[in-house]
DNA sequence: TCACATCATCATGTCATACAAGCTGTCGAT
DNA sequence: ATCGACAGCTTGTATGACATGATGATGTGA
């Protein structure tokens, strides 16, 4: 594959529009020319036109609104993310988890509004498998993400799981500082956040969203305030 | 079929596409559906189809070849990211407006704990070019996100200022939804929002955590029940 | 004069059809 | 067996039509 193919229309057409953004043609704010006018100026089809756009979009360069036009966004408009790397530290992992409560407990509370039979149905399940783990002793962090998942996907607002994902996937690798307890302390543990767990998933059955915010929030502050005490527990003895 | 019209039909197809991808449906390297099947199965245009794939395409998921079909690239680490493109709909925005309670309201709590003396005067001087915005008739934009963003500093945790900047660029191209009003009505309206600013602020200096949380979500709250209203309110009559 | 409903107009969104152009396997001629 | 023509697939481009949303002008009634 040695040669490279012509650049389509549409590719060419995307990257002048790109050229003219980043040169200020367009500025930030500013509405581009009509599809027509597009048209009209560059001798292609709408197709060609309405493509190129479309990338832009993807891209994240302009929006388009129906009956308006299309406007160049903000181009430092990188997307959230957290250096995985950061993690390391404790401290770090302490600023993630509060910015899961502040989600977090408004998921509940927005699942607690909105959640449907099957929402129920499917946290109910995520609690059952927790209690048989614990009872058997394996690994309790799947059914754990799986309940406060189910909560994200009740709802019914995308980006909320989206965001749990991601701060879910990024913390899922520290699980492990769980578990440095002994058995009996574990155990204890394990069940105190089942218990929470169970009063979450109650005031979200009987709707009640206030109960679910708080419910959510004690659970996520003692998590973290579990963390901290780790911290102390090495400085102080 | 099961697409609805909430958004734009090549959205939801690109969302759906991504899906799959991301769900192993069409592994890493494997061909995509062509143009005609992707027709058949969603019972959409060619032109939805050809912007979902061209956006794909933009995005960096797949690569095509004219004759041979759409391959699925190599994923990198996924993002937080929300699609501009979505925010076309203003039941997107309400979305991204829910998750921006959630977060902002645990901002204004932690903020009230932790703020410094200087959090204190870059929020007072905020509040103070919104007053001088409003008296003048000019845009309120800015002195508006720049005392938000003065709270999401507050709380000294990093990714809080990180996902409101990302949300808030976002949002700012559809700042002008709010420019919908009568002169008369956008005063009150204008001096609502400081009226609630104030209140944040106020506790915030007093470092009141729970009446900043209480006021934050007063504020942005009743900013979501506008944007519904509006929507009503073309609907309705 | 002002508030409000109506409507023409223009924008993007979607559909349908047609043809151009690139790739691949088949098949027949050599 | 090799090669070339070709049929049948693919994506790329063009065009025309209509649907839907936004906006500003216009006209009407209070």
């Amino acid at each position: 594959m040695g040669l490279q193919r012509r650049e389509t229309l549409t590719a060419q057409l995307t990257r002048t529009l790109q050229e003219r953004i980043a040169a200020g043609d367009y500025p930030v704010g500013s509405k581009l020319p009509s599809e027509q006018d597009l048209i009209d100026e560059f001798g292609v089809s709408r197709t060609v036109v309405r493509e190129a756009i479309s990338s832009l979009r993807a891209g994240g360069v302009v929006a388009t609104q129906q009956g308006v036009g299309a406007f160049v966004l903000n181009p430092g408009n990188t997307p959230f993310t957290i250096q995985a790397a950061e993690l390391e530290v404790v401290y770090e992992v302490i600023a993630v988890l509060e910015l899961r409560i502040g989600v977090e407990t408004e998921c509940a509370a927005l699942a607690a509004q909105r959640r449907r039979d099957d929402h129920i149905v499917s946290l109910r399940g995520a609690l059952d498998r927790m209690i048989t783990a614990i009872g058997g002793g394996e690994d309790t962090v799947e059914p754990d993400l799986d309940f406060h998942r189910g909560i994200a996907e009740a709802t019914g607002n995308r980006h909320f799981l989206n965001l749990f994902e991601y701060l879910g996937t990024l913390l899922i690798p520290r699980a492990r500082l769980r578990a440095a307890y002994r058995p009996a302390e574990m155990d204890s543990y394990l069940n105190r956040i089942n218990a929470q767990h169970e009063d979450i998933f109650q005031a979200i059955v009987r709707q009640d969203s206030d109960a679910a915010r708080a419910a959510m929030r004690l659970h996520l502050t003692s998590s973290r305030e579990r963390l901290r005490a780790s911290i102390d527990g090495k400085h102080g003895g």
